[in-house]
DNA sequence: ACGATTTGCTAACACGATTCAGTAACGCGC
DNA sequence: GCGCGTTACTGAATCGTGTTAGCAAATCGT
């Protein structure tokens, strides 16, 4: 109906020239000497007319697209939204789109996903994953320049971008150990995956450093959830020499570890202190008393992912592969100084 | 380098047919009469040589694309990825595809994201936002079919999806008041919002019919956040008759009450009857107890939208053209019974 | 056995850009 | 007034597909 779409030809013939100048001008190739009163002209037609460029004609005449394909895990998360933010920020600075595809549910969807993406042209493919942890890339992801965010692959054939949880579980450690605990509990975010290996690395490390040795028995395995830091945390309290501080795998986990504490009478950030991971937005800053935290830098591994693609479909050499972002603290409430004076 | 795309040509030339016919045989135009032999060659053929049909080709040469725009605000939301992955699944389902564009920060962003998508030559718009409000919409977005989701316009020129507030403070109400109580608090959401006035008044509506009157000392303001869950629930409790039940705007309220009430040595779920809003993911089944709260539709909400646009690219007629979706309650274990007997 | 219909395909134009190769007009030095 | 370089453009091919119109051969009806 009203498709009345106005093409370079129209504007040509309304200033007067070929459609060539028009292509010219309006791209601003400036090699090409094009007065300034010519141009002027032109862009004054292409106002006045409407004109809209048509990017199905220039990716398939230019045989190089505006955007980018985000594979990513929509379904359960919240974080998901943060990647495709950064991502979506970096892309649309340099003129680009971020098209999405869904990865979710049965195994092959991805391949399909990214099979879908190629067809409409893309320059680059971003594979993203909610948890951080190594995953198979579909075979027909190397058709264009592909970065992993998040997640990464046993061989390393492609770049990655992956937050650095030994720093963050360094970080987490030193905030408790600077604030004067020394009988630090830790209920781990799970077993056997990147988040948790690293969490706690760095936290060994940090507690080596301060010249804390931490018991075994004061490490809790957790699941991730709420329940898991509700009864983590029963269990460290309930020790001979219960920790004066708990460093939790994630925020749930330290949703729960408030309850249990609060239930024995005790007082968070008090009488027992306690740092988070994640720092999810709609949790951390909203919990009494506000969690301090650890966060994970979900929308700097997005624009990072981005950045990179854009090296490489600009065929500039990269000079790092995998690179790791730093997971800053978030400094608030919940972590009490304690001490010997 | 690795670009060896493969066109229609190449795989007219292996099965030694024209590309006219193997356009026709791979779009499936049944009208055209090709034997099953030759079909089954040219399908035989584009397997082999990986035929990957060039989606700016067709979309130039169809006059139609595959995919719609959709316009949200990134930043500020866990709520958007449920849009997105509703939308996305119903678009995904046809074969289309979301070109994401983030609305986010100055105004007239908007217009620019949708002038980018129009570029883009979507088949349709989808215009959604974070809260549930009133906008304007850019107006290039009449170029193409569009759909507000989770807003609407001031003159209803534009088809909307948004979620039943009333119903959804309708059924909050409703379960307190089933569960015996007669004495119920609210703490609203904001004041003034679609969210606060729908929901206030499908509260009014089930308390009457159920013949309980609510002075207006048990409605107290709040303004979202969890701070305010708690200091309205300390004004609550601390009235001469307090309520047995509040219901809560929000599930960050719910939040803040859960504190007040625990620092008061009561229980939640038994001593105080809690109900909330919004049912967000990471919050409301991780509570202690897990909190009884009514459901934003969000990931419906952008399915439906998807429904709706796709019928007005069809050109079918719309019968509705304000959809309310309902907010479904998702019972847990904040609401205690309260009686006479 | 002959015209009419169906079957099985193809030629050719269109879509809206990009881009390379080329050219007409003009100024300028000598 | 001839050659040369610059300025200011334009023509035509190309990208990969959709789509209409039509043609030759096979089949059918009588």
């Amino acid at each position: 109906m009203s498709q009345q779409s106005v093409t370079m030809a129209d504007v040509a013939k309304a200033a007067g020239v070929s459609r060539t100048t028009v292509s010219f001008v309006l791209n601003g190739r400036m090699e090409s000497s094009i007065p300034e009163s010519t141009r002027e002209r032109i862009n004054q037609a292409a106002r006045d007319l409407g004109y809209r460029p048509n990017a199905a004609a220039r990716t398939l005449a230019s045989k190089r697209s505006s955007w980018f394909g985000l594979v990513t895990e929509i379904a359960t998360s919240p974080f998901a939204t943060d990647v495709i933010k950064g991502a979506q920020q970096a892309a649309w600075e340099d003129g680009n789109f971020l098209l999405v595809a869904p990865s979710d549910a049965e195994p092959g969807m991805d391949h399909r996903a990214v099979e879908k993406l190629l067809e409409q042209q893309v320059g680059g493919l971003i594979i993203a994953t909610t948890w951080h942890r190594e995953i198979t890339v579909p075979a027909n992801a190397r058709a264009v320049p592909c970065v992993l965010v998040n997640c990464f692959d046993a061989d390393g054939e492609f770049p990655s971008v992956v937050p650095d949880e030994i720093g963050g579980g360094y970080v987490a450690a030193e905030i408790l150990a600077n604030a004067g605990h020394t009988n630090i509990g830790h209920i781990t975010v799970a077993t056997g995956i990147p988040a948790q290996i690293g969490r706690q690395t760095g936290m060994k490390q940090a507690l080596r450093e301060h010249g804390i040795e931490q018991d075994d028995s004061k490490i809790v395995p957790g699941d991730g959830t709420a329940d898991s830091g509700y009864h983590g945390t029963q269990t460290l309290l309930s020790q001979p020499d219960p920790p004066s501080a708990i460093f939790c795998g994630n925020d749930r986990i330290a949703m729960g570890a408030y309850d249990a504490i609060k239930e024995l009478g005790l007082r968070v950030g008090e009488d027992i202190s306690i740092v988070g991971f994640d720092d999810q937005e709609i949790l951390a800053p909203h919990m009494r008393p506000k969690l301090t935290t650890i966060a994970l830098p979900f929308e700097e591994m997005g624009l990072a992912g981005v950045s990179l693609l854009n090296q490489m479909v600009e065929g500039s050499p990269i000079e790092n592969r995998q690179i790791t972002i730093g997971c800053p603290p978030r400094i608030r409430s919940s972590v009490a100084l304690h001490g010997q004076r």
